[in-house]
DNA sequence: ATTCTTGCAAAGCCTTTGCAACTGC
DNA sequence: GCAGTTGCAAAGGCTTTGCAAGAAT
């Protein structure tokens, strides 16, 4: 379930390079970071921590979690990935060149669909004009079950009753 | 910021023992439960287990740390708490007998803002259409700064000038 | 050279859980 | 009296952090 992606002038490394460089003391781009940003923009996943650790050691990159995780929130603080807390744990996905969206989210099979919609944008900033609330973001997740697992279910609903 | 509480016909603490009673195996409803239940329909408040327990323990009941996290569990699956995630850990609100509605979040002072809005609610409906998903919940909330503290903000900006 | 990053293991934080004593029904 | 609840402390799951060694500018 994935959207159109959304054109940009840089490479999210250039990004990156650029937002490291900008801070008040300049920080480096390693080695460890650039295949970390290569690689989550290589493929379009919501996924979390271990995930992408695991995801990358099975690729070949060597990877400490300490790491992965100091990477991933600069990620975010730079505009790259987004933040998606769902349960227990983080969920990453693309922010730069992905445009905004909603998700639905299958408790069953874990699936993320994503939608946009310009109504809840149009009410989003409507609700803020009358609180005069400055919105920074917003989450918005539907839980429930998709209709894949839904068929299974009622497959098995009926296979229960014979 | 409240919403009109909406009318029901039982007292939070018969729901849940209306709840605990209908059990595949029926569940007992304890001292410690029943004060829970009306210390925290006593009041109207986003609050997080911590803060139920020191609230508690100041108003002089005893209560344990398990039992709270147990009942609170109890609770939600009740129907009579709503939890909302946000950030590490988990909030709490009224769910029976309040009305459906979404947040504004503010990260400066934490405080909740809550507003309805049929526009969300008919897009829920129709996004679930299309994709064919069955819901269970959502969540909306608005993270960012409320006119209260974009004031402070603004005066301190100002301030800073001189 | 200096300052930032890395990696390990340890600590932190919130929540759940094993178990023995206890209690509602 | 049986089955469920409590309370303690320990464990669990995810994320952050202290520190010494290593790397970037």
């Amino acid at each position: 379930m994935e959207l159109p992606a959304v054109t940009v002038s840089q490479s999210p490394e250039a990004k990156f390079r650029e937002y490291l460089a900008s801070r008040p003391r300049p920080q480096r781009f390693t080695d460890q970071q650039r295949d970390m940003v290569r690689f989550i923009f290589s493929q379009h996943h919501h996924f979390d921590a271990e995930q992408l650790i695991d995801d990358m050691k099975r690729a070949g990159f060597q990877v400490s979690r300490a790491t992965v995780y100091r990477t991933l929130n600069k990620l975010v603080d730079a505009g790259l990935l987004r933040r998606l807390e769902l349960g227990p744990r983080m969920y990453y996905e693309h922010d730069y060149g992905y445009p905004q969206h909603e998700h639905l989210h299958c408790e069953q099979c874990g699936k993320m669909i994503e939608f946009q919609s310009p109504a809840i944008e149009a009410t989003l900033r409507e609700v803020c004009r009358q609180h005069q609330f400055h919105a920074n973001g917003h989450t918005f997740i539907i839980r429930g079950t998709c209709a894949e697992c839904n068929r299974a279910r009622m497959t098995k609903r009926r296979l229960d009753l014979v």
